[in-house]
DNA sequence: AAAATTATTGTAAGCGTTTGCAGTAACTAC
DNA sequence: GTAGTTACTGCAAACGCTTACAATAATTTT
């Protein structure tokens, strides 16, 4: 014989409330306690306005009662939103990924969105596979953090029936939605104002070439600055690495050997690391080298002497590609697909007064 | 009159491939192709044994055919399953938790849970309105970190079916599993190599005292190390600040004031801040201030000098919490409640050789 | 006061899976 | 060959909600 016993009764068996854990109410609980059907109690939770007040009223203090949640995964089968958004990204513990994803966030609860992450380290087998994942669990939206929108992640976004944004990553076809600042100009400014201070030789120390943003981007406008004074790209001032602080460290004397006098470098952490080996080799910073770089994150501020950086807006990037995120998913246009946010550059202590 | 358009007919029309996004292919879909119920191909999609093979591969090459993808939300709601879990944190932005964070996502991945994660910002209200998110999302676990278990969320957690873990997090009353280092011998040890130095007044520079693991944790190892000497803690050399560059620098003063020659520090941020004020201050470090800090995040290494610390395995903790978690929902049994795992001393050179 | 309109509520068909149970086919042992 | 097993497969009922559409009640209009 099976035996149903109600909470408490249960409750005398078990002598503890703590081990009895109340099943969740269901809407058709909140229905019957009320006496309406499931559709009404399903109006009132969804605000729709066709109900009548006392209705409204009655079915809201029966829900308050019951402790009632509206089970989130079977509204989303029912309705085919599940007022979650994914983030695809490199890794949480980049501070440069890690302030962007805190402005996606603060924006995605803002619009009661949950926020499903995935770090992929860059590899483009696991964007996919992330991506995947991220569709089966159907997500309304997801945003794109990466260097490089390699073409199988590309066409799997294009297979795509979500919107997708980019944040603080380029896509060369103008295809996305993207929110950057203007890498170019950045790089060309800066590297312009170093040519005007007299700097012979400036050192550019960049993620791969093969990627995008490396190439087209930066690199660009390094090059354009040159041009514009007459001359050429040399490629001994070219260095590229990744986000690694040993591995930086162990490139520091290369760049040195150069001859450069001054260095642009993409990454804080990598700049902190070209920075300390400096001023552990007792180079005069900024009389013999001086460094400039581009994420303005904490790293710039704590180190010492305080990196002189090109200034992203990191937080309203994530801020503003989710906005972005949430019109698209509300079926709203795009005013501008290629957002680009102000960039600055902000004096520090690794570059003489800069103009 | 309504014209239902298939595929290719649309394709005409539209004439661009990428307008047609094609409707995702249900189990119904591949039943139908395959010639068999929809039982069957749920039981190849889910490893269950009880299929030929011919059948099986058959099913296999239809799933391939049409890049069938099993919807998450309906199997969801079908198995009571999510494998989704859960992470409330106070701030991704924070070196300590992303790294931890970066530890429970990979071992996430690698038993194929995907990651909701919330930034809470230590507010318990917030702490509780996610763990309400996540419940309705229907998580199958969740990772709880931050300072404090307020009272208000231990509540709603012991209201939960879900299980939870708490990572770099502590539950003083020791009713839910938990990952941490020993802190109070940590504080104790640090304390009493410094004390055996020959420093009369050591400052401890902490997050509030409400919370348990400043109260309970950091400031009783600082205390018995004290007490240990026969001495007892004076209050001018407690101090407390949030995880706040800006902030701290005000403290600053007020710790040089004191009169204390070294000092112990709770967070990495803060230290950094102290430190910098210091060096900013022309202090000989550490000659007449020694300095500890205590979560050995990437500022200690890149600071100058570089900060001793109390090395946590953060990466670990985040990873054994997941591991946790795991077994839980697995309904397993776990061997140990409250892990600790191993930390260690790393002198660097706010200070004198330790011992 | 009947008719027309509008506001409110209920009915029931999904949404795409999983899964217990029942049925059928294939195999084994006698 | 028959009974007893075992291996496969299918049926159909959930899971908890949303949402057309239909039905009823309340209100206005004439």
């Amino acid at each position: 014989m099976l035996i149903i016993l109600d909470e408490e009764t249960l409750l005398k068996v078990v002598g503890d409330r703590n081990v009895v854990k109340k099943q969740n109410a269901t809407i058709y609980d909140v229905a019957n306690r009320v006496g309406v059907s499931l559709a009404t109690v399903s109006r009132v939770v969804n605000g729709n306005k066709n109900v009548r007040d006392s209705t409204k009223e009655k079915v809201l203090k029966a829900i308050d009662e019951l402790g009632y949640q509206p089970n989130a995964v079977a509204r989303g089968l029912a309705s085919k939103k599940s007022t979650t958004i994914g983030i695809v990204m490199p890794d949480v513990t980049n501070l440069y990924y890690a302030e962007l994803t805190r402005g996606i966030n603060d924006v995605a609860n803002m619009y009661h969105y949950d926020v499903l992450l995935t770090n992929t380290d860059d590899d483009p087998v696991r964007d996919v596979l992330a991506i995947n994942s991220l569709e089966s669990k159907q997500v309304d939206g997801i945003i794109f953090m990466g260097n490089e929108l390699d073409q199988g992640v590309m066409k799997t976004i294009d297979a795509l029936n979500i919107p997708v944004v980019l944040a603080g990553c380029v896509d060369a076809q103008k295809k996305l939605p993207s929110v950057n600042i203007d890498y170019i100009n950045a790089f060309y400014e800066i590297t312009a104002s170093l040519l005007r201070h007299g700097h012979e030789n400036v050192a550019l120390v960049m993620g791969s070439l093969d990627e995008a943003i490396n190439r087209d981007y930066r690199l660009a406008g390094y090059t354009k600055a040159l041009n514009e004074v007459g001359r050429q790209i040399d490629e001994k001032f070219l260095f590229t690495t990744g986000r690694d602080y040993q591995k930086t460290l162990e490139l520091a004397p290369k760049v040195v050997a150069s001859g450069a006098t001054a260095m642009i470098v993409y990454d804080d952490v990598v700049a902190v690391a070209l920075l300390n080996y400096l001023h552990d080799h007792h180079f005069d910073i900024p009389g013999q080298m001086e460094l400039v770089t581009s994420n303005d994150t904490n790293y710039s501020i704590i180190s010492r002497p305080q990196l002189t950086s090109i200034a992203q807006p990191k937080y309203d990037i994530g801020a503003v590609a989710m906005r972005m995120l949430t019109k698209l998913m509300n079926n709203e246009d795009l005013k501008e697909q290629a957002v680009k946010l102000p960039h600055a550059i902000v004096q520090r202590q690794t570059t003489h007064e800069l103009s």
